[in-house]
This record gives structure tokens, sequence and C-alpha cells, in this order.
DNA sequence: TATCATATGATATTCATTACCATCACGCGA
DNA sequence: TCGCGTGATGGTAATGAATATCATATGATA
């Protein structure tokens, strides 16, 4: 667990106590893919601590996500989790399923958008960019 | 059923068969909220018709979907839809939980973007912009 | 180290969605 | 207008993700 480190503090600084379970599971969202499921999370987890709890699993990812620390949507009816460093949207492919994320927000002028809606009387808090499309790979497949 | 030849023209055009629980279920998706559930979509569309099978409402909103007439999306876990008459992006409150689609597309010059990812591999199909944030009514009810 | 609030783990349960199959009816051609 | 055949419908059963519950275990604080 070479993130064990940086991962309490991210809890300590939460408020959330600092389990062997906890940690095991962000460092499963940092070694996998962008998102993931809890299904996968949690096999990817338990090999590393040896017992996982599935129901546990389910319970740290929602108080994970209420803190902030990752993020959560649903692709295909099914819940999927990822780390929350930094706002980014989405580049999801529609033949292979992959997510990935963007370098930055893709929302331009991010300001324009808020001010404007404000005005309406809708206060944004956060939005959420998924583009679809193929990937360069499975183009290439083709 | 005040539609029913509009929506008899949209099935006939997407070469799919005309039938009552068709029109009920497009009927009942025009009547209602921006988006519903399944079940509520059952709910609504079976008191027009009689006896419509909820087995019959998912596999009718799956074809319609499927056929473009219709949009879906998860939204708290649950399968929500919509019609598709044109582009929209939506304004969701986490408050009360109202969807509400925008007059145009937030994205703005649509074409800059496409051509930036496809410039990188990625061919942009559509894409999927929510805003989430507190609107008028429920801000005022505070 | 003692205490306690909280986290964990296992089972049972809920609920949306899918699978299956027998019956029915829309659309088309005679 | 009347059959015919393909596709649609409706009901039951099965799946699978997610939640509820509660006894036990454990991290944090003093
Ligand atoms: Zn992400
Ligand atoms: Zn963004
Ligand atoms: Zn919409
Ligand atoms: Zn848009």
């Amino acid at each position: 667990m070479p993130d064990a480190g940086r991962f309490a503090t991210l809890l300590k600084q939460a408020r959330l106590r600092v389990t062997p379970q906890r940690l095991a599971i962000l460092q499963a969202l940092a070694t996998g893919k962008h998102v993931a499921t809890c299904q996968a999370i949690w096999a990817r987890a338990r090999r590393a601590t040896g017992g996982l709890g599935q129901m546990t699993t389910y319970r740290i990812l929602e108080r994970l996500h209420a803190a902030g620390l990752i993020e959560q949507f649903d692709l295909g009816g099914v819940a999927h989790f990822g780390l929350a460093d930094r706002h980014h949207d989405h580049v999801i492919c529609q033949r292979c399923g992959s997510v990935e994320p963007t370098e930055t927000c893709l929302l331009g002028p991010h300001g324009d958008l808020t001010a404007r809606l404000r005005r309406s009387g809708f206060v944004v808090k956060h939005h959420r960019l998924d583009l679809y499309g193929v990937c360069r790979a499975c183009r290439a497949g083709t």
C-alpha cells in the first residue's frame, strides 16, 4: 500500500476513522481504471486485505462519496466510483465502455453559464458532462 | 389521446408497429414531468388503456429508446425516460429532484469541442450535460 | 490502558430489471 | 375484406444490485 499515508491524511481531513478496509478501498480505486463498480472494487480490495465484506464496501463507498473524496455516477444501471481529486469531465466509448477523464473542464468559461442560470433563479453547485462516442482504439479495430 | 395521430406517425417513421400500448406510453410521457421512471409511466399509461402489463412497459421503453424516440438515463439508481424530440441539457435540483430541460444546448460552439476531440482520435456521437444545484422554488422555500 | 462511539461483517430483504414462454393482434397480401 | 405470419403482449419466475438489521470488533481519545 504505497499511498497509505496520503490516504490516511485524506480520511483524517474528512473526519473519518482510518481503518484498513478504507485504506484498501482507496488503494483499489487508485490502482484500477478511472471508475469501477462496487463489485470490482470489492474484488480488488479484498485480495489486498484478506477479509473484506461486500456490504462494508458498499457502506464505505457511500461514506467516501458523502465526504466528497470520491465521485459516483450510474453507468448502464450500476453505480461506478472513482477518486475525485480534481474536477474533470468524461469521455466514454460506447463500444468498449472505457471511461476517461478530461484534463480540463470542457465547459469553457464556466462563470458565464453559472451567471446566466443564476439570473433565472437556479444556483449551480456542480455539473456532469459526459461525451459519448467511439475511441481511437475501437475505431482502429473496425 | 389528443396526440394519437402524431405518435402513430412517429412510430411508423421508426418502422415500429402502432399498438394501443405504445401510443398510451408515448402519451403518458408527453403529459407528465420532463422525465419519469418506468413505474410512474406504467401507472399513468395503464389508467388510460385499462390493461397494460408492467413488463410490456419495460420492453416498449427499451424499444422506443433504441429507435431514438425517447431519452433514457439513470438518476438515483433507477432509469428515467422522457420524450427526445430535440437535443437539450438538464438542470436538476438536488433538493426537490426536479429535472428541467434547457432551451438550447449549453455547450456553446459545439463544433469546437467535437473537432478538438476528433484530433485526439475520439469521435463524439452525443453528450449529456447535467447541471446540479438548487432551483428558485426550493431556495425561496428555505 | 479503559471506554465508547463507530465501523465491520453476515444474513435476510427489498426492488428494479431481465428471462422465458404461451397467447394475441397489427400489418400486409390475396 | 379476410386470413396469415411475424412480431408484440402479459404473466411468472429469476437475477442482481443495493438496503436494513444487528451482533461483534475496533479505532480514537483521555
Ligand atoms: Zn471521473
Ligand atoms: Zn466540467
Ligand atoms: Zn431531457
Ligand atoms: Zn448540449
